[in-house]
DNA sequence: AACTTATATAAGCATGCGATTATTGTCAAG
DNA sequence: CTTGACAATAATCGCATGCTTATATAAGTT
C-alpha cells in the first residue's frame, strides 16, 4: 500500500531522483549507488530507506551487499494520481481559455 | 522553468493534493478553497503559495478576489520525469525478471 | 467616509529533514 | 579466527516546513 505523501516528499530531494534514474539502468548496490556523489554513505543508506519506505525501491539479499532495484508499485501510485489532473487539464483546456478570453480585457492582471 | 524538487515536495503534502485535486474541477478563490479544511486562511494562502512557486498552479484578479487554476507546465514536467522511469521499468521487466530467477536460489533473503 | 469581504504578510513555535561523525553488525577471504 | 569490505543505526545539529494569531492592504458596499 503506497503512501503517496512519502512517495513525492522522495522525489522532492534531487540525490534520492538521481538515485532512482540510476536505478533506472539496473540494479546497484549502495556503494555503486553512493559513488557519484559527494557525500557519505550513511546518507545514502538513509536516502534509500526513505525510498524504500516510500515504496520506490525493494531491496534483495547477496553476501553483505544489498542490491537496490526499482518498485513498480510506488511509482504507479504516483504515475495514476499525476494521470487524475492531468486528464483534468485536458478535459478544462478549451473550456477553460474560452472563458477567459471572453472575460473582460481589463481584468487581465497577471502575476502579484 | 518548473522546479522539480519544489513540484514534488509541494505534492507531498495532502491539504495541498487536496487544492489542486479541486482546482481539477475548474478555478476556484482563496476561500472557496478553504472551506473544506479545518485550517486558517492564511494556511490555505501559504499552500497556494507554495503551489504557485512549484508552478503548478495560476492566478488571475478579479476584484478582490485571485481565482486559481491548475498550470499545464509544472505538472508537465513531473509527469515527464515519472514517464521515464515508468519506461524504464517496462524495458527492463523482462531482462530484471530473468536475472533474478537464473539466480542462486539460496540468494532469496527478503525484506530485512 | 465607514464597514465588510477577500486575501496577503509577518512573527512565533513545534516538528521534521538532510547531513555528519562514530559505532556496530555481517559476511567473505586469507 | 582475524581482517577488511559492505552496510545499517544512533546521536547530533542547523535549517526548512506547517501551522497559528495578529495585522495589513485593497476593492466592494452602503
Amino acid at each position: 500500500m503506497p503512501n503517496l505523501n512519502a512517495s513525492f516528499a522522495a522525489l522532492a530531494d534531487p540525490t534520492r531522483r538521481a538515485i532512482l534514474a540510476r536505478l533506472a539502468l539496473g540494479e546497484a548496490t549502495v556503494m555503486e549507488l553512493a559513488k557519484p556523489f559527494e557525500m557519505t554513505q550513511p546518507a545514502i543508506s538513509q536516502h534509500l530507506k526513505v525510498l524504500e519506505e516510500a515504496g520506490l525501491i525493494v531491496q534483495r539479499v547477496d553476501g553483505t551487499k544489498r542490491p537496490r532495484r526499482l518498485a513498480k508499485a510506488g511509482i504507479d501510485a504516483m504515475d495514476q494520481w499525476l494521470a487524475m489532473l492531468r486528464k483534468a487539464l485536458e478535459k478544462n483546456y478549451e473550456r477553460l481559455d474560452a472563458v477567459l478570453a471572453a472575460m473582460e480585457p481589463n481584468t487581465k492582471g497577471k502575476k502579484r
